[in-house]
DNA sequence: GGTGCAAGAATGGTCAGATGACTGAGACGT
DNA sequence: ACGTCTCAGTCATCTGACCATTCTTGCACC
């Protein structure tokens, strides 16, 4: 039996499954240093007979880590380690911001008004003159949107929403803090437009408090920027608290 | 070939593989309400049927959701969705912890500083007396591991200083708040004893930081708690980003 | 009737082999 | 030099068989 001889090469590595062999196998050789972002593994073939498992066994490590954002496969190339970024190690973050029960939005919400904040502060003192621009440009559109009321395209005012915060999260500087924000803002598609629909006002109000947010923005004032996002997101955090019992109620500013 | 159809019964769902078929088809049976926190999936034999695919594409497909705290299997059992709790979908977090480039050390340890400077003030709102005795027997723990220098061990003191941060992060009564501290902090071990080798200066220095913050949850005073926490963190923060460059320069308070 | 144990059924875990789909490199033609 | 085609290499998928583990059920004993 292979399992055997795999524990006893690998001391230390309590390997409970084949699959198990290959994840802390391929994680080792990335923090051993043999491989790093962007190496290409050996062929699935003499990689499954160098961990001592079956093929099927190594996709399916593979296929975990890949998910992970550790590991990227091309057929009829080869398997790559991606770059390794917070962006790329944090992506699945999102199953979190799509799976959670309706009683932990609220939770959820607390922490994005923690980190949305401080990315508002950080890049209050780094945005440009394009970057401002752009915003502008963001909320310029839905303006346009609202104009249209009552026949909004709420799915495009989502998809703003969605481009405003994932931009200053960009500017914060910080692509741990971006990605974070991002897995969590950009992956609640669903909740925030069910939310939209059955809530039309909030789409005005928002709107609002992205205006507001903007400014301080402009100002490059980075505390008052700092409050403005916390209590933007403040709001629906206390929305989603108070409604944690109801289907699909998990809203987001 | 059933990929074809497959894209007909899921219509806006761009399937690009069989296992992302899987992944998508078993989110979609949680999203609408098929399946919820401890469901028990059908047998793989079925399920593959129900999705269309070969029983070795759904296997990788649950091995994937497997790995991001969705699903776990048990052998001889059968197949079950978790609980769906922060604690569980945060954890593959720790992979960014384990994997990320030294280039990001100091990234990661803002967005900790941030996330533990909010948990620290959360907490002293929170702590109660039996929570605090244990925080004060953590440290006095520590003092009995510095008592012992040069024979300090090392590995007992990451250990008590995880506990520490933990505590506090449950404390908080926020769990996604907690679960994400604790995939960050938890899965540092090796960088952190690295540290600690390297520099003995640090681990008093730890003690002293930790000894002012827990002043500050007896006083029960968020905002000197928030204070005491970020300036611990920053401190290991600014070394990273001064070290980015250094092999293993990944250090954690 | 209650308890414990063994056997069998159910189910996930693993392997091997075959075939299909895709990619990149090299050769060839213009 | 550039574009196109071919082929070898490699991942993607399927099938079938066997192994390992867990749970359920039946039976024996008290």
């Amino acid at each position: 039996m292979t399992e055997t001889s795999t524990v006893d090469e690998q001391p230390g590595i309590p390997a409970r499954s084949q699959t198990d062999v290959v994840i802390a196998g391929i994680k080792g050789m990335i923090t051993d240093g043999r491989l790093g972002p962007g190496s290409r593994l050996p062929i699935e073939r003499d990689l499954a007979t160098e961990l001592g498992v079956s093929r099927g066994s190594l996709r399916e490590g593979v296929r975990a880590l890949a998910i992970l954002g550790v590991l990227e496969t091309r057929q009829g190339d080869g398997t790559y380690v991606t770059s390794l970024d917070p962006e790329r190690l944090l992506s699945p973050l999102g199953i979190l911001a799509e799976l959670h029960t309706p009683a932990h939005a609220g939770h959820l919400l607390a922490v994005r008004r923690v980190l949305e904040a401080e990315s508002a502060a950080l890049a209050a003192s780094a945005l440009t003159d394009e970057d401002l621009a752009a915003l502008d440009a963001i909320l310029d559109e839905v303006d346009g949107i609202l104009a249209s009321d009552p026949d909004m395209d709420l799915e495009r005012f989502i998809d703003t929403d969605t481009a405003f915060h994932r931009r200053i999260a960009q500017a914060s500087g910080n692509p741990a803090l971006a990605g974070m924000i991002d897995s969590l803002v950009g992956r609640t598609h669903r909740a925030r437009l069910w939310r939209a629909i059955t809530e039309r006002g909030t789409v005005r109000e928002t709107q609002g408090e992205h205006r507001a947010i903007l400014a301080e923005l402009k100002a490059h004032d980075p505390e008052r920027a700092r409050i403005r996002m916390a209590v933007h997101i403040l709001g629906v955090e206390e929305f989603a608290t108070a409604h944690a019992g109801d289907e699909a109620s998990d809203p987001a500013p």
